[in-house]
DNA sequence: AAACTAACGGACGCACCCGTCCGTTTCGCT
DNA sequence: AGCGAAACGGACGGGTGCGTCCGTTAGTTT
């Protein structure tokens, strides 16, 4: 009846929201960050006012899209930590999120230099940061990780990741397990 | 007298390429190649046509801009070879060539994927890439450097060098001073 | 010094992307 | 079925960058 709030959102409007959300995260994925609106918008197929009235910025669209993303990046943290050994721990989660990373052009963007608009965004990133240090303190006490590893180590290794330009998706997949590899090399105490 | 070949070229012509071609190393250097024509012609203080007429694509313009650089690059391994360890050598070349490029947000994207139109700048790019690959013979002969040391993994780490995005040009050489020490820490042997 | 011509640069047309307006369609409720 | 409102999307105006045309300027030659 009329008490109803106006909680009733049309079905075409949730419709379309869904499907601007997987074109969004498609189009990201393939063509990065500076992808136009209008793709996403043809892809979802709808016309831009309609993308625009659902999310008004490209920040907006893009948090929403890589919620997923970062989800996914909680979780690989989540689960190093809960690895018995913090330098296998430790490994696991460079390895992953490097691959995730390579996988998709436009989420290192929106991780590294989250933007102004994006707080919850922001929020689990900084979660997820933390965990990444706690893992970092044991694998430190474990005696495998250099003591000299600093949090910003970890961002610079996301931001140099996302540097890894290549053609196919496959190639720049290789290139950037062989990345994770040498940065893993690097983190490793060494006995000198 | 009318026997003399069209090998005159006015004075302000001379001049003017010159201011393009130092307005066009101090644009990129700052704002990589993404900058805009016309911000090299203001700098240079000359219309965008003359511009286009001394230098037809930005290509062109990119590839003898950025000859100083590529000419400082092959030095950088030339001198690296030339140092009686090999693998101080090869270091010195890592730390020297991250540098030049954290100081020049263009020269990477140029060098790592030169443009089909810049031909004698690929062949200085292969000569010195021919180099490098030497040198690293000599390091992995002398014990210090992995022996499954791959040329590609300087491309990987240029490109990975290049992705460290920064505000301040010192922020952004410190970081990629630090990732030049984790590089190297990675390709030098372990005792493993 | 005068004329010839190379070189200059303001202005143009084209293409792209952004964000918004408004007439039209479609959903949901009665 | 019919009505009101919410949602849609084609079309618009604003901004930016690229590459070119053509009337004007200025160097060079005799």
């Amino acid at each position: 009846m009329a008490g109803r709030l106006s909680q009733t959102v049309r079905s075409d409007a949730r419709y379309n929201r869904e499907h601007i959300l997987d074109a969004a995260r498609e189009v990201f994925a393939a063509e990065g960050l500076n992808a136009p609106m209008r793709e996403v918008a043809r892809r979802a197929g709808v016309g831009p006012a309609t993308l625009y009235r659902h999310f008004p910025t490209k920040e907006i669209l893009a948090t929403e899209a890589f919620a997923d993303q970062m989800r996914a990046c909680e979780t690989i943290v989540e689960d190093g930590l809960a690895h018995p050994d913090p330098w296998q721990g430790f490994c696991s989660v460079i390895e992953r999120i490097c691959e995730l990373h390579a996988r998709d052009r436009g989420f290192t963007a929106a991780f590294t230099s989250a933007f102004p608009h994006a707080v919850d965004f922001g929020e689990r990133r900084e979660r997820t940061l933390k965990s990444v240090a706690k893992l970092a303190r044991k694998a430190k006490r474990s005696g495998h990780l250099r003591q000299d590893f600093v949090l910003d180590d970890l961002i610079l290794v996301l931001m140099a990741n996302s540097g890894i330009h290549a053609n196919s998706p496959a190639t720049r997949a290789a290139a950037s397990r062989r990345f994770a590899e040498l940065v893993i090399r690097a983190f490793r105490t060494s006995p000198l």
